[in-house]
DNA sequence: GTTGACCTTCCCATGGTTGGAAGGCGCATA
DNA sequence: TATGCGCCTTCCAACCATGGGAAGGTCAAC
């Protein structure tokens, strides 16, 4: 199997491919006389893997530590879980922190007549946020 | 006002308002004889309107737009509103991105032991993406 | 033998931010 | 006046994951 065929038959694109093995997150591959890359069924599964992990949001790194856990067949589920938890709680903050955001911005937005008149809550609160900010500057100079 | 009392006063670091120059974000700052840049209340008004708008997440992009309507004395607030919206919508959609994985991952940590055996239905899932992957890639050869 | 689809490596760009190096100011203190 | 410290300046590089493209080699079909 050419980088191509592979990159089709598991949805990673072939520079992607390229990429993972440059940087180490799968081990270099076999070459064909004339230099090309060459995937068998083994490579194929492991970029399934490395798909399957990239879409439920693991980062390069977590893949290290997952595709090294997987190949391990003496790990124990509990460090797996953990590296899964982990991830879970980065999502879980992540998420907070958005909803923190269109929670703002919905309240801004609903108050905004959204007219052709310039007066605008949205910006008048981008614009308004001297006396958070200034206040805390001159009683913290630590 | 020095670009690092600016920094303290607005909680943006002086990299960020000198990258911020660099690309235009903000105008290019008066300078004195020695070549430091000099921030006035205006500047560091524009600079806090900056920092809130990154608050709430929006883009570099975004935020000329924002600057433009709040220099814009005539806008119509439904201009502005319209940023907001689409920028709500972005986030909304990072969202259902980022519960999708973690319903995933929830569940599939909820059935992982997490103990020193190695059965994981984690990595099982990780790996077992075949059939889902490989047969469309069959009868779908376009 | 030519063509077209593939492969290779290499460099560059993205976005937003941080880090560091090398050299120039400004001010306080000895 | 000299020294030192902290600030400023510019430039260059890195992060993460991905895409784009150029220049050149290879393979297979016709």
């Amino acid at each position: 199997m050419n980088i191509g065929q592979a990159a089709r038959a598991t949805g990673i694109s072939a520079k992607m491919i390229r990429y993972y093995e440059s940087i180490g997150l799968i081990p270099a591959a076999v070459r064909t006389e004339a230099g090309y890359r060459v995937y068998g069924p083994t490579e194929i599964h492991m970029l399934r893997f490395i798909k399957r992990a990239r879409s439920l949001g693991f980062s390069v790194e977590q893949m290290q530590h997952l595709l090294a856990l997987w190949r391990d067949r003496d790990r124990a589920s509990a460090e797996v879980k953990a590296v899964a938890l982990e991830h879970i709680a980065e999502l879980r903050a992540k998420i907070a922190e958005l909803e923190g955001m269109v929670q703002t911005l919905q309240q801004l937005a609903d108050c905004c007549h959204g007219d052709d008149r310039p007066d605008c809550p949205i910006l008048e609160d981008l614009a308004a946020s001297d006396e958070e900010l200034s206040r805390p500057e001159i009683k913290d100079p630590i």
